[in-house]
DNA sequence: TTGTAAGCGTTATCAA
DNA sequence: TTGATAACGCTTACAA
């Protein structure tokens, strides 16, 4: 900028009213400074800019699991794009599941002084966000899950009324004995099975404790093999309720290996599901919204909006594509087909 | 950092040396300067830290395509793996295929004093990134594919060698008619078409440029729209070679839609690929590979590393699942079944 | 071992 | 309309 100045012969405050268009500079050196700046090359340098007090930086943070989730991978695209939008750029973090590596992006973002933060929380105690908000001003949005022991806004879809829903299409197509896979203490898992046992409550089902399970960790892996489990018990179900897009991967995976004709939905879409030998039946729900809501609520916090927190809700629907209508059917493991 | 010297009763720069460990500072002393660090929970600011001179700002940016598709997801993951693990953190920018939003983006990264970028680039010229390279001294690692008109290291995949054993393993399939789709003026299918002519040279088989497709847009819905065409025109192929993800995904619709047995070779593998009513075959790389190579490679960049600039190439493989191994079916459509 | 002074690029304030 | 000066939080050079 100084060079800038130089060049033009006047001083740096004159090369910042113009670059900025704030303050009274008159036209004929508006135009030299202009032509000083494309014949430097120069761009203004926005760290030196934030660094002045009570400027925010222009970027926020947005800390989530593995990208190659589809689920994060849209999440973070609306998100980015919404902010990208409003001037902000996004510092990216990934924090794989482990509360450790995420308080410690974490302070590496507030470090970076960012404007506010995105994130979505794991499991376990976010206490130590509560002093980022108050103490460091930063504020913050929860996606898809509230933190345990944090206070902010938050976002998330109608995992309750997902799970019901879910439970009440095969309740409908004839099934009673339906399983529930459960990835370990999730929030979301945890409020789609609460919709879960509402589901069979309403319809006057008694809940048998052995179909709902729940997994050691969240893969795909385990519930394949949870499923393997369940389908060639001495009392199979006949229709899963599996409450994640990597729990439902397992269950096809399992029930194609097995051949075993049994129903299923699985909440969160997921790509190709229509072209599957059954197409598979999803509550779903629009999560590049939930990008976008977050980013939203984010940036009107930074603008300083003092509402009290808010909670969003987005609804869910379900899509019926094959595997959730199939009526209940004899497992040959178990049962002879003449029963 | 003021506060904490002056509660700790001693000045800045003893704090500076503390908070960095380098100089000389009593135990005593340091303890103190810790306590203080403590007890008002204070965090160095990076931001004025890379304002000084010759200091770079810790923060690269990433810019590329829309995160939705699981390649830039992958390749995202990596590169901020990479990058948050040598201590950068990573500033995403997605251009959606738009060379004037890339532009832009470039210059807001810049302006954010980014030590360095990893781009995809879009088709276009990116003469203008040379300048960035020279000027300000950002060096640039391009991932996927070179950009025309800049110069940079760049990290690729072998599309020609891919090109070719794919289209080769349909040759020993026992095909001759194979089509290919190539999505338009992208480096990368313009490479794979490369191999393509190269593996039908070697086997003698002529190029039909009929079976030669130029898609308008590089999306599903054109793939499926021209598999379709293809398959119902008056000399079908028997085998299509699809020359990306998307594409893959069309050519795969418009088969089942016909319940046309095509023999299908794909480039870059999906998910789920194993699990369609008949697997699907693909010539794939390791993604994630390719942004650990390109967040490397930069990083070295901006260590100082003066050597010439360095074009790496990632093999392919081919995975054989069902699709790739059909041999030539008569065509229903055109040609009478005892043909 | 510790401290003083200067400067990074920008903008707010006040003066000319 | 324009400019001089100070300040943001930090680090480097040099002095005590």
């Amino acid at each position: 900028m100084r060079d800038v100045a130089e060049r033009a012969g006047v001083a740096v405050v004159t090369v910042s009213r113009v670059v900025n268009g704030i303050g009274t500079v008159r036209e004929e050196t508006a135009e030299r400074v202009n032509a000083a700046i494309n014949a430097i090359g120069y761009q203004r340098n926005e760290i030196a800019r934030s660094l002045r007090p009570g400027q925010t930086s222009m970027t926020v943070g947005l800390l989530l699991g593995d990208l190659t989730n589809p689920f994060y991978a849209s999440l973070a695209k609306a998100a980015v794009e919404v902010a990208n939008q409003a001037g902000y750029a996004v510092v990216l973090s990934t924090a794989d599941e482990d509360p450790e590596v995420e308080r410690r992006a974490v302070g590496e973002l507030i470090g970076r002084r960012v404007a506010g933060l995105i994130i979505v929380p794991d499991q376990g105690d976010h206490a130590f966000l509560d002093e980022v908000n108050a103490h460091d001003q930063v504020p913050i949005v929860f996606v898809d899950r509230p933190a345990t022991g944090a206070e902010a806004d938050v976002v998330v879809v109608d995992n309750e009324g997902g799970g019901a829903a879910a439970t009440q299409h095969l309740v409908d197509h004839g099934h009673s004995r339906i399983a529930i896979l459960v990835a370990p203490s999730y929030y979301t898992t945890g409020r789609r099975l609460r919709g879960y046992r509402k589901a069979l409550r309403r319809s006057g089902i008694p809940v048998d404790e052995d179909l709902v399970v729940a997994l050691r960790r969240g893969t795909t892996d385990d519930a394949s093999a949870a499923t393997h489990a369940l389908l060639t018990s001495a009392h199979p179900p006949t229709a899963i309720f599996s409450t994640t897009g990597f729990l439902t991967e397992g269950v096809l995976r399992a029930s194609q290996q097995l051949r075993a004709p049994v129903a299923v939905v699985g909440f969160d879409d997921f790509k190709l599901a229509d072209m599957l030998p059954t197409p598979v039946t999803v509550v779903t729900s629009d999560t590049e919204e939930l990008g976008r809501r977050a980013a939203h609520l984010l940036i009107d916090r930074i603008n300083g909006e003092g509402a009290p927190y808010r909670r969003t809700v987005l609804p869910v629907r379900l899509i019926a594509r094959g595997t959730g209508e199939l009526g209940p059917q004899p497992q040959p493991q178990s049962q002879p087909p003449s029963q």
